[in-house]
DNA sequence: ATAACGCGGACTAGTACACTCCGCGTTTGA
DNA sequence: TCAAACGCGGAGTGTACTAGTCCGCGTTAT
């Protein structure tokens, strides 16, 4: 088991798809459909994002999310903190304190400042989380971007358009029809 | 809640006690008492400890733990992997292979190398690795040290050498006597 | 007006962590 | 020699978090 959920994996791939999509506001069902993942779940994590101004929603029936701002302002940190809440790696017991002869009271010496053993936690939490801040989506994009074949962004967008207009009946009235 | 558990905090403190005890071993009991925390959760601790090669184990009854090597040469990253078993800080659901555009059969560009989402994560995993590794119990030990008043560690060997003097009754054979 | 949206709360199953308890074999010292 | 102090390991227990579902609400386009 993992201290990074798969929430936040879900939640950075969602936001890959975003990239891109310019002003075209996606619905999470149709984030989650497009990636084979849980839709009620997904559904779960976008209101974090939101909260975050990662992404803006908009409501009512061809609602759905967008990217707030550019994707290279949206680092990996950024989204892990949205969805995660900023837990810390470690959380110090001061076990310090606790040492048996300090019986009745613990010196001012054995709690002043950060407790040793934490620090070295806090500075390999910090490693961790600047590793993550150095990272943008816009990277990520990019480096997806060189690997795909030339016609794949266009059958995203043509699979994305179909479902929209299949499900207001603009288009494709036949397939799946009720009854 | 921590990826880093109060397992491992309870494990370093503990060894940061053996450090400069020299060739006497300290039982897990002795230990968890000296720092108010509980015995039978820190007898759990120590077996991993041992099977990794950080302490070595002397048994019955004046037995107790000793560190198995210098302790410049027991990095914090050694301590995190032996009790925690080398835990992945992010476990990848493979996503990309799931996007209902490969209907059928993923194309194997998607699943060319590593996913990208993953790359980030393992490279913050290093830089977290990275900098356990570069803090080694001594560093900790010699820093503590410069904290404490002159006396400390002589109150330490008096405390220590009185339990294990007490329980085997060649001293101390009055206070908390039964009756 | 209906249906697709986002939103949020309640709920469930599984798992991991912190912690306890017990019985075993080993070793020492009274 | 026998009890007590050790380490060792397996089998628990309670709590908390994760992954995931379900429902009802207000909003909005067709």
């Amino acid at each position: 088991m993992a201290h990074i959920t798969t929430s936040i994996e879900y939640g950075i791939h969602c936001l890959l798809w975003l990239v891109g999509s310019g002003d075209r506001a996606m619905s999470s069902r149709d984030l989650a459909e497009l990636q084979g993942v849980s839709p009620s779940f997904l559904a779960k994590i976008f209101p974090k994002l939101e909260k975050a101004g990662i992404v803006a929603a908009s409501e009512g029936v061809r609602g759905g999310y967008r990217l707030a701002r550019p994707a290279d302002a949206i680092s990996f940190l950024d989204i892990v903190d949205a969805i995660e809440g900023e837990k810390p790696l470690f959380d110090c017991q001061e076990v310090r304190e606790r040492c048996a002869l300090f019986a009745g009271g613990t010196p001012a010496w054995a709690t002043d400042g950060v407790c040793a053993v934490h620090a070295v936690m806090l500075q390999a939490e910090k490693a961790m989380r600047d590793a993550l801040a150095a990272q943008s989506l816009q990277d990520v994009a990019t480096r997806f971007g060189r690997k795909v074949p030339d016609d794949f962004f266009g059958s995203v967008e043509a699979w994305v358009g179909d479902r929209i207009s299949g499900r207001t009946g603009r288009a494709r009235p036949a397939r799946e029809s009720p009854g």
